[in-house]
DNA sequence: CATGAATGAGCGTTCATTCAT
DNA sequence: AATGAATGAACGCTCATTCAT
């Protein structure tokens, strides 16, 4: 077995005991029994425990901001870019509920190291967001009061708190496709029925 | 020193300590130091660790929970109703960024027990959003295809997102007024200029 | 409440609260609990834990001792003398069940202060065996060969372990006077049908 | 160092540990310290503190059983068994002085799971002696009154009172030899000069 | 490279004892 | 004398990490 799987096994495994478990509920013979090698084995490939869920968050957050930026790639219209990001992210946190749970759960806490996310992958990931409005205000398409840094925070907010019900209830019966309308619905034309003071 | 000061204490010190360190990388000397009593003390007002963690959700959650009840008891205009539950929540995270931290970081953690917030104060705390959405549905004001429970996850989960900031980085100078303009504006008039697919 | 009663109070709850839990297992505030009285009202009476323990036997067993001495007085005949000692003993343990638990269990156990069990009120009581033993011997109806120190050991023994069984097993339904008759039996001619080879 | 040997080790020093402070007084840390293990070690060969004990007698007292059973098994004069039985136990008890306070002391306390012992090592080991009396009983050389399950007890609490002495006192010199005898006389022929009333 | 037995620091919790009231 | 809230030392057990094989 080639070492890259053995990583690539690892990760998988500790992906799906950290979503069931949580980091710190996790131990390090679980995450080696789910991914059928040795506790010392994951030592040869991550420095602790700790560096795994780093590796988690880059490696496959990193993939997803891969995925997000090809997808996005060939769109120019800002509108149909933040319903791009918004379907496609709804749809990766729905697939790989493991990882939606790991992103969830464990960005917000340890011990604050990850928790100042600029200058990694999933900071470059939330700045698609203001990167979209900020195209959509040059174009004149969104609104220029709009800060994109906040609103870049409060959307991606409202998906991961929308997302979470995936994995933790029962309570929603809406697909991917209704979530993506209602969220994305709110953002672009808001709750009002008139606008009076939009223009 | 009357026990119900003994228990405030704690609370106070352990919301303090969850925040700074996260619940795992609490001990329970830890809290009992920051409060000035015996570790053994602590276990005269809770059960267990959990114990302490689920009682500042169900206390403090349950204070501003009432606070932001009383708030809204005079208003009728729903779009006022949001105004007043946005600026309320932003300002009470700013003011105690303690318990903001436990809320936006225990909520997601532990061992699921409480994730499945229906039936506590959290619960009923996000449910108020829900019911000014459908308060605002029935005078005509809201859009009648917002679903409720779909927009108020989003709309906390913005929220949440947005007051993170203020305990984690320093990225953000804006005053709670101006964020309550911004997140308020994006939901109840969206982020597009015009909104010709509107009624 | 006079202190005596107090004393006396703690006393019949510790024994009670050592018999069903033992000793370690038993916590201050249960024995407090049972005797209606503070926990620190106990170590107005005895200076620890153990203590209690101590006193348990001294006071008990010295009553029992006292008891016994008394029967004893007026018996002039050793064989009588035994059956007398065997009955009263049996008795007790099956009337004060939770002194007999005490007695049985405690006596093996704690921190040996109390295991070499010369000068006191337990040793005295065991060599009650011994005297009757040697007032036979002198009168010439016990063997001269029987050493009654060793032989009050088995005799203590014996009826230490049959009678255990009340407090333990459900195993046994026979009275006191037929286990009485069986041990005394037992020890005075032995399980031999024939002796050919006393004297 | 082969497991077997580790289990072994550990077996042995919680057999010292236990035997000179009590089970309750004995810590995890004295038993890894005595085996040359460090704590965690003992919970990698037994679940839990109270674990080792019951091992120790299922462990223990099985091998004394099948020793004292391999002895047995050549013989078929019963006062022959009971004499074999008596100077195999009194002498087991002197030579592993450790068990031999491990099973006085700890037999009678802990949390009354052990002491019902039917249905275990223990159990067994106390009923060869009432085999052994119905055997002699079948064959006429032993009284037929005498109720074995009444007799085993009583024969086997006075060889456990006569051998604690070796632990706990200095006042016996006597030999094996010479206890047997005398306990062995005494259950025999009784202490009586005569008989007259026996058959 | 891989293993998994062994390690031992670390922590939640208990409870005998104290002492201010 | 009596109380019981408060104390804090002590311990069973866990588990991330190491290393001999």
């Amino acid at each position: 077995m080639a070492a890259v799987n053995k990583h690539a096994k690892i990760i998988l495994a500790a992906t799906k005991v950290f979503a069931k478990k949580g980091f710190f509920n996790s131990r390090i013979s679980d995450i080696a029994k789910e991914a059928k090698v040795a506790d010392g084995t994951i030592y040869l490939y991550f420095n602790n425990k700790y560096d795994i869920l780093l590796s988690i968050f880059e490696e496959e957050v990193g993939k997803i901001f891969d995925k997000t930026q090809q997808l996005l790639s060939e769109e120019e219209d800002p509108r149909r870019m933040l319903e791009i990001f918004t379907n496609q992210h709804l749809r990766q946190m729905k697939k790989n509920k493991n990882l939606a749970e790991v992103i969830q759960i464990e960005l917000r806490q340890t011990n604050k190291v990850i928790k100042n996310y600029r200058n990694n992958k999933f900071s470059s990931y939330i700045n698609i967001i203001a990167e979209i409005i900020r195209k959509g205000q040059k174009q004149g398409v969104f609104r220029p009061d709009i800060l994109p840094d906040v609103a870049k925070r409060a959307f991606f907010g409202a998906l991961d708190e929308v997302s979470r019900v995936w994995n933790v209830s029962l309570e929603t019966h809406y697909t991917v496709d209704e979530i993506t309308h209602q969220v994305l619905s709110l953002f672009l034309s808001g709750i009002l029925i008139e606008n009076p003071g939009k223009h």
